[in-house]
DNA sequence: TTAGCTTTTAACAATAATTGTTAACTAATA
DNA sequence: TATTAGTTAACAATTATTGTTAAAAGCTAA
């Protein structure tokens, strides 16, 4: 988790300027356990910045994400989810009823590809998704709304 | 694995119709272990039933799916990939140059999460998703096409 | 402080995957 | 064979995301 005068060194470093916009999107997602969608990050931005606009908070997570200050998850929620914590080591418990996404802080030790039956495939990274229904979820009479609205009411 | 005969039993019971389309996306999928998306499978089933179009392979793979014969995969290959294998448990390998998914077949006792600190989220299924370079790709000269294309190469 | 260059914004257009819709036609089954 | 379900074509619509353009605003180096 970097600071903002890290994240002011990193944008200058790389030849970006220091904007409100970048630092309000990085602030709004420095420590973010939420795993927030752009959507969202904008509407909260937007408490901030009144004038901002989604374009560019699109355009703030692609650079933040090549920055490697965050990653985007595809979880089958219908949009991408932005998680900080690119660093420890975690995997996801995805509420298939509303969407949520929490992170699961657990060691997999045998979770590394087999060495052999590959075929030459390399193996990068090991993700695990968890599917369930979140405790909220659970107790709800259901009308939390569904992980993909559209898709799924039909 | 079912036969053909047991399909047409199920959609008979189900009280749909025995239609040349529902097989021929049956028998297309039956066995393969692509995880082919819908537009391939529509590319091949035109090359049996010329007329086919894509809005009834798309209604067709959401029956068997409700039906219990596959299931879709979203695997951030930016289409849905289609499954047939619903009863073995297993893994998948994704390559992120080209997209291809690969079954794994591997026992990973210990992926099952946690009893503790779930705070009440009740854990259904675990999917494993390993990222990776596949042996084409490897020994290509990034001629393989991306896994998203549009998305990917801005 | 200003000039210059980068960003942002607005206002769209575009894309890709998927679903909805309608009407006409075709085919399965009782 | 009559009835009903399914398919097709031809669109429209949706959602998430990116591209585009021009104008306005704002950093920052000098």
């Amino acid at each position: 988790m970097k600071t903002a005068v890290e994240l002011t060194q990193l944008f200058r470093n790389t030849g970006r300027k220091v904007t409100a916009q970048r630092l309000c999107v990085w602030r709004l997602l420095e420590g973010n356990t939420s795993h927030p969608s752009a959507e969202v990050l904008f509407e909260e931005a937007r408490r901030e910045l009144e004038t901002i606009s989604l374009r560019t908070v699109y355009q703030v997570l692609r650079e933040l994400e090549e920055l490697g200050e965050c990653m985007s998850l595809d979880l089958g929620t219908g949009a991408s989810r932005f998680d900080p914590n690119v660093d420890a080591a975690h995997h996801h418990l995805v509420c298939t009823a509303c969407g949520k996404v929490r992170d699961l802080y657990a060691d997999f030790p045998s979770v590394e590809a087999p060495k052999t039956g590959l075929d030459g495939f390399q193996v990068g990274s090991a993700e695990i998704v968890f599917r369930g229904t979140c405790a909220e979820c659970k107790s709800s009479t259901g009308l939390n709304g569904s992980i993909r609205p559209k898709a799924l009411v039909s």
